[in-house]
RNA sequence: GCCCGCCUGGCGGAAUGGUAGACGCAGCGGACUUAAAAUCCGCGGCCCAUGGCGUGGGGGUUCGAGUCCCCCGGCGGGCACCA
């Protein structure tokens, strides 16, 4: 049997030693969270403003929106709760907090519901909105919720399509004919980013190449800024900085003109870009891509070369990336004269293995130095000739076996470029091909631009109009919104704005002639790629209000998954250094703060017949064998991995928060580890919380009203104040540093000392008449008990601190956070350890801040420390004051 | 293959180069109870125990290493023919 809180029976009464105050029964808690949750609405005490009048200072925080799917999973569970617990404690800091939410609206589940179920996908999506707003409402998030929005609402998208046409008209956007991904179950275009594998990251079908005429922004334009600044976003997490970095892959080389012995088709040249210019003698071949011009050329008149074409786009995509992919080539026949080397000619290859999307689509091989042009060059028979010699080797013997050198070293069997290091022989070689007019040094990016073209619905109308004689016009401003139309029809594959009869029909703006609408929507991740600058202004007439966004931005600390690790924040960063160009904001980087979330997994569990069942569906028994809740089947437990649908390991937040409450469950998900990484969800992790939550409640029962200070304290009552005060700092501390669970453990710690004050106020009864420094002392200890964990545990510390200021109705949703008392936080005496060659043999308390010779005195005082050192000659004693003795004898 | 991270009791984890294992979970013992639940208290790394060994393994720096350096192993993640 589960316990469900309402089983759960009344504390024994008289438990404290304050006189037999009966506890009151355990925390109602589906009758407080929703009281305090209408206390704070109606107080506004989440609200911001645009442009605050005051001299708070600000801080934004922003976890990821969610994609509104129909229910809320503990992924945001565990967001949103790290997010409100920053955005709580902030605001007790003093600072004026924005922490606003919204909808990432669009996109292709939609769809899908109204393929598969008839529902319109704007129904669908606003149904979702409601019920997963009420289900984070019931979490008790500081949210500001008059800044909602969802990018789906005209009034979100229409502002989209002004900073579109704003990008437009600044250059930042292109329309031009490209080979796209596309694919083929979605019927949709693809960024290089959302293909996976070579399969489409949403469907999971194998990606096809077409030629289609695409919006790209021109995100290339920023690629160096987007990569130098990485540098001083100190923080953001290392590795994520790294993978952008590499995604944006910058290098230095050289593009140089390999002249064709003989020309073809025309062509007289190969054009290569190369990082290794220094190793140009080292050339045994030049390799083409199978797409390149010469290779198609070829390819025209020699029927087995364009049947190796072939063979390589039939793998191009698929298989190539499954199987490992051999290398192999075509020779035809054709040569190229080297640049340096009067008279040599190189053969040139068709190879599978060179990409027409990165460089020039062709390569020089050199095998010596690159393990690739290696593998080829044994599989093909080719030439290995090194040209740099390793640090060391000697150069009559140095051969390359079955891997190539690409380490430092010397120039050598290199002609002009002999005895010279790496760097002195790229710009040696880079300098000649400049004198010999057929290249020069260049760097090259690996980051392509952003193709935001998609033939979907329910997605933001890209506002441009397609005129026969006055080409693209952007659809004039008083025109704004272009709204979707309601009345589309999911009968067949496509784009429903494409089938529309009506909708793509207007007049040009310009000329007034008959023209068609744009019917291409945007990738939703333009959507997401400025609503943090739009949350700043959410009802403005225009995209951004400058004095809102010049406040606000950048996000003080953005929260979220590793998962958007380059896509959506690589997309962001780039917006606002468009919206920078564009005059809409003044920075130029998005998010200043960046944490990224572990994930919420689960064990899985498998009936007999292999079918996956839900946590709620078995019954773990406490042998750890586990069975079928309905028939008692064994069930086997499986791995504990992410939760997901799939493998039936999920967890519903609402059926926890219906049965433990809101601060149940954000205490537990922030407790049991620190939050960047995986945490496991357990059904005694989430008891454990519920308990704690429970003792919570019971340590602020009884008459705990405000009583007078004492005149003086005894030693229980000021061991207890001590306890609370270095709590407070301990708890201020971890908050600081994202360490959640270790200031839950320093609350906890909180607890078990006013436990202890307890038990030793039954025994003693305190220094003062009837113990009034310990009813003070307790007062406080529970006060700040509440005060700290609110961030985490709203609602009862709310419900706690009620209870302590009875008549006031301030909330502690308002109130500054408490001040440790240095004097309370500052020992007395400490424990020093003693150690003897390294090794504890004692401890000894000490005062605070005692002399060498009190510790050396004091130390070889003790039995075990004299034992130690007896016959043995001391050759160092050491003294870190308040921390450690050690002895270090002779040998 | 390359890059990044991680490895501490039965489990999650804590620990400015200074007493390793805070706090919690699970466990065991006790109190309370007619009984159970709940609650409260206590115990808890390992061993040949006045001592010895212990933070994946091996080496190093240091008076002192979970922490810093080098090598190796394992796990996880990311990128992947980027010329």
């Amino acid at each position: 049997m589960h316990d469900t809180p309402d089983d759960v029976a009344a504390p024994a009464a008289g438990s404290r030693g304050d006189g037999g105050q009966p506890a009151t029964s355990s925390y109602d808690f589906a009758t407080a969270e929703p009281r305090w949750q209408r206390a704070w609405a109606e107080r506004g005490c989440f609200l911001a403003e645009d442009v605050p009048a005051g001299d708070r200072p600000k801080y934004y925080v922003l976890e990821m929106f969610p994609y509104p799917s129909g229910r809320i999973h503990m992924g945001h569970v565990r967001n949103y709760t790290l997010g409100d617990v920053v955005a709580r404690y902030k605001r007790a800091r003093g600072y004026a907090v924005l922490h606003p939410m919204g909808w990432d609206a669009f996109g292709l589940p939609a769809e899908n519901a109204a393929r598969e179920r008839g529902t319109h996908p704007a129904r669908w999506t606003w149904d979702n909105i409601a019920t997963m707003r009420g289900e984070l409402q019931r979490m008790g998030l500081s949210i500001d919720w008059s800044r909602e929005f969802a990018t789906c609402d005209p009034a979100y998208y229409g502002q989209q399509q002004r900073l579109f046409l704003d990008l437009l008209a600044a250059g930042l956007v292109e329309r031009r004919e490209a080979w796209v991904n596309w694919d083929p179950v979605d019927r949709t275009v693809l960024a290089n980013e959302q293909v996976i594998d070579g399969r489409g990251w949403r469907s999971g079908a194998l990606v096809e190449k077409k030629s289609l005429s695409q919006w790209f922004f021109r995100i290339t334009r920023f690629a160096p800024e987007l990569l130098a600044a990485l540098d001083g976003m100190d923080r953001w997490p290392e590795r994520v900085r790294t993978m952008q970095a590499r995604w944006i892959g910058r290098s230095e080389g050289a593009r140089l003109a390999f002249a064709l012995a003989s020309p073809e088709a025309g062509i007289e040249c190969v054009e290569v870009y190369t990082t290794r210019p220094d190793t140009l003698y080292g050339m045994s071949f030049l390799a083409l891509a199978p797409e390149h011009p010469l290779a198609a050329a070829v390819a025209a008149r020699d029927p087995a070369a364009a049947a190796f074409v072939a063979e390589c786009r039939r793998l191009g995509t698929s298989e190539a990336v499954i199987e490992t992919a051999e290398k192999r080539g075509y020779d035809t026949g054709l040569r190229v004269r080297h640049p340096f080397i009067e008279g040599a000619t190189y053969p040139v290859w068709i190879a599978n293995f060179v990409l027409m999307e990165y460089g020039t689509g062709a390569i020089f091989g050199c095998p010596a130095h690159d393990q690739r042009d290696l593998d080829f060059a044994r599989a093909c028979g080719l030439d290995v000739r090194p040209v740099v010699l390793p640090p060391g080797a000697d150069a009559a013997t140095y051969a390359i076996g079955s891997e190539a050198y690409d380490g430092p070293g010397t120039a050598f069997n290199s002609g002009f470029l002999d005895g010279l290091d790496q760097a002195a022989a790229k710009s040696a070689a880079i300098a000649r091909l400049v004198a010999l007019g057929i290249g020069e040094g260049v760097e090259n990016w690996r980051l392509r631009d952003w193709g935001v073209s998609r033939q979907r619905y329910w997605g933001c109308p890209i506002p441009v109009i397609h005129c026969d004689a006055c080409g693209i016009v952007p659809v004039p401003d008083a025109d704004l919104p272009v709204r979707l139309p309601d009345d589309v029809t999911f009968d067949r594959p496509g784009n429903p704005l494409d089938h529309h009869p009506t909708w793509k029909h207007v007049a040009c703006p310009r000329c007034g002639a008959a023209a068609r609408r744009e019917t291409d929507t945007f990738d939703t991740f333009v959507d997401s790629s400025w609503y943090f600058a739009r949350f700043c202004s959410p009802h403005s007439a225009r995209p951004l209000d400058r004095a809102a966004v010049d406040h606000w931005l950048p996000v003080d600390q953005y929260i979220g998954g590793i998962e958007h690790a380059i896509l959506h924040l690589l997309y962001a960063r780039f917006f606002t250094r468009a919206m920078q160009a564009t005059g809409h904001v003044q920075v130029a980087e998005p998010f200043a703060g960046l944490f990224t979330q572990g994930m919420v997994t689960h064990e899985s569990y498998r009936a007999a017949d292999g079918a996956w069942l839900y946590p709620s569906e078995v019954d773990r028994r406490p042998d750890g064998t586990a069975a079928r809740r309905s028939d008692g089947a064994p069930v086997t437990v499986g791995r504990v991995e992410a939760m997901s649908k799939s493998k039936r390991n999920t967890v519903d937040p609402g059926a926890i928060i219906g049965r433990y409450g809101a601060d149940t469950a954000r205490w537990f998900i922030l407790s049991d580890n620190p939050p960047e990484r995986d945490m496991e969800w357990t059904e005694a992790g989430v008891a454990g919380a519920w308990r704690f939550v429970q003792r919570v409640h019971r340590l602020a029962a009884g008459d705990v009203g405000p009583v007078p200070p004492p005149p003086s304290w005894g030693s229980v009552a000021m061991e207890l104040r001590r306890a609370t005060h270095r709590t407070i700092a301990a708890v201020t501390e971890a908050l600081d540093g994202f360490a959640f669970n270790v200031a839950v453990a320093r609350l906890h710690e909180l607890a078990n000392a006013i436990g202890a004050a307890d038990r030793a106020a039954a025994e003693t009864g305190g220094a003062e008449p009837g113990g009034a420094d310990l009813r003070w002392a307790r007062r406080e200890a529970v006060d700040m008990l509440a005060r700290l964990a609110a961030p985490m545990m709203p609602h009862l510390a709310e419900e706690v601190h009620a209870r302590l200021h009875p008549g006031t109705d301030a909330l502690l949703a308002e109130a500054p956070w408490p001040e440790a008392d240095p004097a309370l936080v500052a020992v007395a005496s400490v424990t020093v350890a003693v150690q003897v060659m390294g090794k504890l043999r004692a401890t000894i308390e000490l005062p605070v801040g005692a002399d060498s010779a009190t510790a050396f005195a004091a130390a070889e005082a003790e039995p075990n420390v004299a034992r130690a050192l007896a016959d043995r000659r001391v050759v160092k004693r050491i003294h870190v004051p308040d921390r450690i003795v050690n002895y270090v004898l002779a040998a």
